[in-house]
RNA sequence: CGGAGCGUAGCUCAGCCUGGCUAGAGCACUUGGUUUGGGACCAAGACGUCGCAGGUUCAAAUCCUGUCGCUCCGACCA
């Protein structure tokens, strides 16, 4: 039998939005650090009672930890309405037919969770979705007076991550807010490219995260369109190098730089000479005496597998290969390191004494640094032998040089010779222009002007809603507990009556009532707690501002005011509420 | 998937090396009492298939094999 709420009962019900005693929902704070729990942001979320293990890689959001993600679902909702992003929902089980016509199915193959339904038919589960908004755009745009759109939705996505790790940060399966931006032409592509890079600016400022844009890796795709946003944090698995004289940033995998050391670049000398180096398998080994050939006077020799086909990569011997610029100078991502016999076969030679003086059977990749490099020593393709006074150009057949190093901190910028900085960052949000590579294959095409077909112009654009709430508390905390910001706060204020009875308790509860009914998200800690107790609670979970109320405050006729990082002031009592309006204000 | 480590009460851990009696501590939980301005105290209590399976043994948390799970390091990404 079901009775049917009162009036009164309802409008109760919907102040339960703003307001909440601590006895009555589930905060199972910790004093001890669960030994699951690696990284600080990590550990606060299970201790502040945020968040809960199901298993590796899968969390239970529990109610303070569902309150603060919504918030920064909210912003990020507001401010994608804002930039003209149309939100809509889209399935998380797909058809793999769609991945297969993206080409994609293979491609993915590794993170892509494939299900069967009764009939044995396979499904996957959405790790994103490029495949199913070309489908519908393909379906539902036809002109170039229906353009531009921008697509987003906020869900679930599904990822066989190798290793889900720290949490929220790498999860099997998180909340991503993905959107999609379909233009007619490259100009407006690339407004709408800054309309999102220009939003997510504004949702990271508003969540309270420090993040800033940083040139990223285009992979295959090349162009200069795609910027990652980085949280700076320690515990971040991303590098990223930058310039505190012109503001560069990049992705350690993309960023450039302009190596110190000598131009390798001359006039080339006598003709290379073979010698003997028996047990020298390393640059190291050759840089040290008898032989003392400096590590930048020798070229290191890499065999890939590029589509299973052997090419040679050279670098300076005091480089690094960065393989994401590999990709792009090879064209595909589909490469690997040769395995020993493979390289065997390849050069007829062991890892050790590789070289690429006379190879004529091969491409040969060779970073910029070695254009026209003479005086250089390499392997000889006979174990135990190097050449000497080899010239790039005169004995090396490069078929194409790019940058392919890895730049590293303290080399100078590229664009104003200061020093490059590395840090460690959180990759929060991602901004991708694509191109019409999806639109092609699905066939999304608007008649233009003219009359004639011509494919979107698409962009992606991905912030890691539940990765965000995660990175904004591991750049706010202090050792006692997370610091939200108001705008990401499970409630903005804690109330914390310091006796369970009396004229503390029904200060406290007016309070509540009051701060209530001014539409300030509230908790009370009616616990029968002892005052310790409750500060470490309220400190440990984070609340932007605490409310005591205790005798000894309340015989001046005062509570205390606390912000969760400020200091301790005592307000008159009948001022509370005015002040923490004011603070509430003030954000 | 490769490498390393760990699985004992809700949480943090001891016990294992060197097998043996009823498997322990602190925190948390229940009841009663004393407390109440910075993670209280006393008393009584409840809570364990020692991850799982197999083996060795008179006897296994402890030794062996397998397996599952978790955490960390690498490749992947929001």
């Amino acid at each position: 039998m079901l009775s049917h709420p009162s009036p009164r009962q309802l409008s109760r019900r919907r102040k339960t939005n703003y307001q909440m005693r601590w006895t009555q929902t589930l905060i199972p704070t910790l004093k001890e650090t669960p030994a699951e729990a690696e990284i600080v942001s990590h550990q606060l979320l299970l201790r502040a009672g945020l968040l809960r293990k199901l298993t590796g890689g899968l969390y239970t959001f529990l109610p303070l930890g569902l309150r603060a993600l919504r918030k920064v679902e909210r912003i990020v909702r507001e401010e994608m309405d804002r930039a003209g992003a149309l939100e809509l929902l889209m399935p998380a089980l797909q058809p793999p037919e769609i991945w297969r016509q993206s080409g994609r199915y293979e491609a993915a193959r590794d993170v892509l969770f494939k299900v069967r339904d009764r009939a044995k038919k396979e499904w996957v589960l959405g790790p994103t979705h490029e495949e199913v908004v070309t489908t519908l755009v393909a379906g539902e745009i036809n002109s170039y007076r229906q353009l531009p759109r921008n697509f987003y939705q906020i869900q679930t996505k599904f990822r066989d991550e190798i290793r889900p790790r720290f949490g929220l940060m790498r999860a099997k399966e998180f909340i991503m807010k993905d959107a999609y931006s379909f233009d007619a032409t490259d100009e407006q592509a690339q407004e709408s490219y800054k309309k999102m890079y220009d939003a997510y600016t504004r949702i990271f400022e508003r969540c309270g995260l420090r993040a800033i844009a940083v040139e990223a890796d285009t992979g295959v795709m090349g162009g200069k369109f795609s910027h990652e946003f980085m949280a700076p944090a320690e515990t971040g698995e991303n590098e990223v190098i930058y310039c505190e004289g012109c503001g560069y940033a990049a992705n350690a995998e993309k960023a450039v730089s302009r190596p110190a050391g000598e131009d390798l670049a001359g006039t080339p000398g006598p003709a290379p000479e073979k010698f003997p180096t028996p047990g020298v398998l390393t640059i190291e080994d050759l840089s040290r005496p008898p032989h003392g050939v400096p590590a930048g006077r020798q070229i290191k020799t890499l065999v890939f597998l590029a589509d299973d086909q052997p090419v040679l990569v050279l670098l300076r011997g005091d480089d690094q290969l960065n393989e994401a610029k590999l990709a792009g100078a090879l064209g595909t991502a589909n490469f690997r390191p040769g395995e020993p016999e493979e390289i065997f076969r390849a050069l007829g030679a062991h890892p050790g004494s590789l070289g690429a003086v006379g190879i004529s059977s091969l491409p040969i990749h060779a970073d910029e640094r070695l254009r026209g490099a003479v005086q250089m020593t390499t392997g000889a393709n006979v174990d135990g032998y190097h050449w000497r006074q080899v010239a790039v150009g005169r004995d090396v057949a490069v078929q194409a040089f790019a940058d392919l190093r890895l730049a590293r901190a303290g080399e100078a910028c590229c664009s104003c010779g200061q020093p490059l900085k590395a840090r460690r960052a959180i990759e929060v949000g991602h901004v991708f222009k694509l191109g019409a590579k999806y639109s092609q294959v699905f066939d999304a095409m608007y008649l233009d002007e003219a009359g004639r077909r011509q494919p979107c112009i698409m962009g992606c654009y991905g912030i890691g809603v539940t990765r965000t709430l995660q990175a904004v508390i591991e750049q706010r905390h202090d050792a006692n507990g997370i610091i939200w910001p108001l705008s990401v706060a499970p409630y903005a204020v804690c109330i914390t009556p310091l006796a369970a009875a009396g004229a503390v308790r029904e200060t406290a509860e007016r309070l509540y009532q009051e701060l209530t009914r001014a539409g300030i998200e509230v908790i009370l800690d009616d616990r029968n707690e002892r005052p310790g107790v409750k500060f470490k609670d309220s400190e440990l979970v984070g609340f932007p501002i605490r409310v005591a109320v205790g005798e000894k405050s309340l015989a001046q006729g005062e509570v205390e005011i606390k912000e969760r990082a400020g200091a301790l002031a005592a307000v008159k009592t009948e001022q509370a509420v005015g002040r923490v309006l004011e603070l509430c204000a003030r954000g």
